[in-house]
DNA sequence: TATGTTGGTTGACTTGGGTCAACGGGTGTG
DNA sequence: CACACCCGTTGACCCAAGTCAACCAACATA
């Protein structure tokens, strides 16, 4: 608590150049001037309660949103009621670029805990595109980073094996905690088994078995939702030299 | 052949504005007077042989790349040689995307069969979005829609059966193919099973096996790369009432 | 016209992960 | 603070897809 810093409170605009987000956001590689401009860009912070949506598949698309705190999952489903979970989304992470293609969002976005997101409406930030240098660039790099982590997705779901899936999994969210100034090694999940094995293309009972392995084999630690990473080299030998494989 | 247009020989620049393809490709909604402006966008033309790559993974990004001819696969390949296709990419479509965030393209693009590409500097396309209003919509668009096909193919690898999945993969080729103007119904697949398979994350027997059980049912009739869908209705039908859900 | 090579099909068998079921521990709500 | 309910774990069994192998058809090369 910095007493010189002014206290904001609800429905108050938001300021990327004050915010601790600014090198995992958006404004990310901009220049100070540059992301003073930016100030403009972004209106209201909205909350969203745990399990309640951001958005949903259909919605007309006007924004999208820059995880303030919090954490989000994204979903598609199918007539027949088959839910695949397409991602997890921590602070500084945007969400609905899905929306800009069809101008209507085609998944939907759920918090896995109480959150809170900045609105970036998504004609200012065309207009403002235009005008500042950095803000074009980063953006095209926000989204083209999306693209890249999908076929990571597409790797995992079409060419590993259960437990290979879940180690990357692992290393991923503790790469992303990290990056996040939290411990590599040691942190909470926020998703459900079956929302991990929806990521995943596994049954719940299958991840669960994975992490009691994993555990039997002194790779990790897990009580619940918490993780204990004790040795984050193995998992990723796991990934590397693939089990089955001749 | 119309005579009144004059003949383009290799190396001659490409115009948008004289391409029938525009309607698929990245000009698409653009006004006639933003259309003639972009024809300084595209520099040469580049042709690649069958199974030459167009990039590799780890080269540096300089351009993306509209197909003007021809069909192109993306794949990412595991350090122990496990391959994911990752995409086919038809005539129209915009191929290296993913090296826009990290300044270094981060898949393989290697043409299914002899093809040719307009080449479109990324400093180029910057640099014009910021005057061409439609533009950057347009641009903006076509990486979303990336990002939403990506969701897609997430859905069939992580919640289909083998046959859901070709049968998905089948009625999105017929539909690309229908948007070419091309027989909805009747088409030559352009790649292996082996590359289907390494798509739908299936074996290439399993993909054998499918196409035969199709062919047995009357769902289809193939031989070898061509294909003759005779139940469209039966192949959604499919996806649809998932087989063996309770 | 022979001849190697690549791509595709099919069969027999195996297995990783799904299914079904029982149970137990947390946690949030009234 | 007690009662549900949800979430996670584990076991027994099953099946869809993978594996391995043989064979054939198309096509390119000589």
């Amino acid at each position: 608590m910095r007493a010189s810093v002014p206290i904001t409170v609800d429905g108050l605009k938001s300021a990327c150049s004050q915010c601790n987000l600014v090198e995992l956001c958006l404004p990310f590689g901009m220049s100070d001037r540059e992301l003073s401009r930016l100030d403009e860009l972004v209106g209201a912070r909205r909350k969203v309660k745990r399990q309640h949506n951001l958005y949903r598949a259909g919605d007309p698309f006007e924004a999208i949103y820059a995880i303030r705190a919090g954490s989000f999952k994204t979903d598609v489903l199918l007539e027949d009621g088959r839910e695949q979970v397409t991602g997890f989304q921590m602070t500084g992470e945007i969400l609905g670029l899905d929306g800009i293609s069809t101008e209507s969002h085609s998944c939907n976005a759920v918090a896995l805990e109480d959150s809170e997101v900045c609105v970036i409406a998504y004609e200012k930030l065309e207009q403002m595109s235009h005008e500042i240098e950095g803000l074009q660039l980063q953006f095209h790099k926000v989204m083209s980073r999306e693209i890249v982590r999908d076929h990571g997705v597409m790797m995992l779901l079409g060419s590993m094996r259960a437990e290979e899936r879940l180690a990357a999994f692992l290393l991923n969210m503790s790469q992303r905690f990290t990056a996040r100034g939290f411990s590599p090694s040691e942190f909470n999940l926020r998703m459900t088994r079956e929302e991990i094995g929806s990521y995943l293309g596994l049954k719940l009972e299958t991840v669960s078995r994975a992490f009691s392995r994993f555990q039997e084999d002194g790779l990790i630690s897990v009580h619940q939702k918490h993780l204990h990473l004790l040795d984050p080299s193995g998992l990723k030998r796991l990934i590397q030299h693939q089990h089955g494989a001749r």
